[in-house]
DNA sequence: TGAATTTGACAACGGCTCGTGTCAATCTTT
DNA sequence: AAAGATTGACACGAGCCGTTGTCAAATTCA
């Protein structure tokens, strides 16, 4: 309750001023949360945990986060933004589509192998943790899609069909890092690229039908009765 | 550790034997740890929830199970028994594998949408919770797999892009269940569809290449350097 | 050097949940 | 009806964690 923010302009400590040592803490929190949440998991983690090992104490931590949650919001947006930089890049240079998402798929693969603690927060610790976390996650994944339908200069494919794509690449990248990435990466590569270039393809299909709405499905093949 | 199992054959209470009697109250929490998880999610339900759900008092939780997440395993496994069981049995007919795997897929999208705290027990919470969790999910979507490669007579599709459908197809369901079935089950079925084809064209196409390695692939698309 | 501020270590409070224990009420057998 | 087994309601202790508060040591400014 001791903020006399305009009239005390703050004392510097260390050779930097308030603002800047406040950002340099918030960091460490963020570094030290992608640290314990990758190795523990996030909900055996505790406030306590992640301040030791970023080396401060409790009272720095609600500083900066409101809570626990905050943090874990504050961690996942700065792994996936770092990666996405980092895929945007991988797909930039010329080529054929099809060689360009398999750069990104490439790069998208060692970057969890080289970050295992980044990986397993970006895909495991963000589930299913609250209904504001879930909506981040599939935001980051929406993303991800549009990346790669524009690689291969798909306009507005079918919303479906890429969020059932991408779901394959990270269900792959999910099964990848829980084995410990026993697989050679080119192999899990090139499964994920053959579902990234089905959109492709199912354009060529569709159009050639014409129409965007998959024609009407012969219902009767559906199984009518008891659902339950 | 009053249980004289051998000496005390034990007393029958409301028509039903000891036996009888566990194994009913066994089920009765087993039905309302799907409900309970289902709503409000695994990790944010108290053992008490349960048993207030059941009807059941703790005493009985501990005569069943160990802790909570043994009570998630075996909620778990029943929710896939039964829905493997209903799969299977869609996709018996007679008729193309295409065909077969849509009203497969059909039933299943129907199966989710008819118990949705089924779904989110089965698609959600199951995830993260403990290494053993991990494994019996990895272990049921494994399952389903299979299904749907003997409904395409494949006899050894790649794993990997075995994993990559699978993963797929979840995805959907999830994003699906998570929208509160916003989007017409047709829809969601025939993106899941093209999904599962997949690796039918993709065994064609390696047939005519001959080789099971995906050739060597160009490593100088690989940006070399740093990953950090 | 001395006053003021920042920092770090740690205590303390409160809330929550697990797991166990107690005891009266209910039901069955004799 | 009486005795014994079973059940249900609930209390209790222990432990853990989030969050706030205290206080002395370290650092800077005048």
């Amino acid at each position: 309750m001791n903020e006399p923010a305009s009239l005390e302009p703050a004392r510097r400590y260390r050779g930097s001023s308030a603002e800047e040592r406040r950002r340099r803490r918030r960091e460490q929190l963020i570094l030290a949360a992608i640290q314990v949440y990758g190795e523990r998991g996030y909900r055996n983690s505790t406030v306590k945990a992640v301040c030791d090992a970023a080396g401060l104490t409790e009272r720095y931590f609600y500083e900066s986060f409101a809570n626990s949650e905050a943090l874990l919001v504050a961690s996942y947006r700065g792994v996936t933004q770092r990666l996405l930089k980092a895929l945007r890049e991988a797909g930039e240079g010329s080529g054929r589509p099809e060689d360009r998402v398999r750069a990104v798929l490439v790069r998208y693969f060692e970057a969890l192998r080289g970050e295992p603690r980044s990986a397993r927060l970006f895909l495991v610790e963000i589930a299913g943790v609250s209904a504001e976390l879930d909506r981040v996650f599939a935001a980051s994944l929406g993303e991800f899609g549009l990346l790669l339908e524009e690689l291969l200069d798909i306009e507005a494919g079918d919303p479906m069909l890429r969020t059932a794509v991408v779901g394959g690449v990270i269900h792959l990248a999910l099964h990848w890092v829980a084995r410990d990435f026993a697989e050679p990466l080119d192999a899990v590569a090139e499964a994920a690229l053959q579902l990234c270039l089905l959109p492709a393809g199912a354009l060529d299909k569709e159009g050639l039908r014409g129409g965007r709405s998959p024609a009407k499905l012969p219902e009767q093949l559906v199984p009518g009765g008891g659902s339950s």
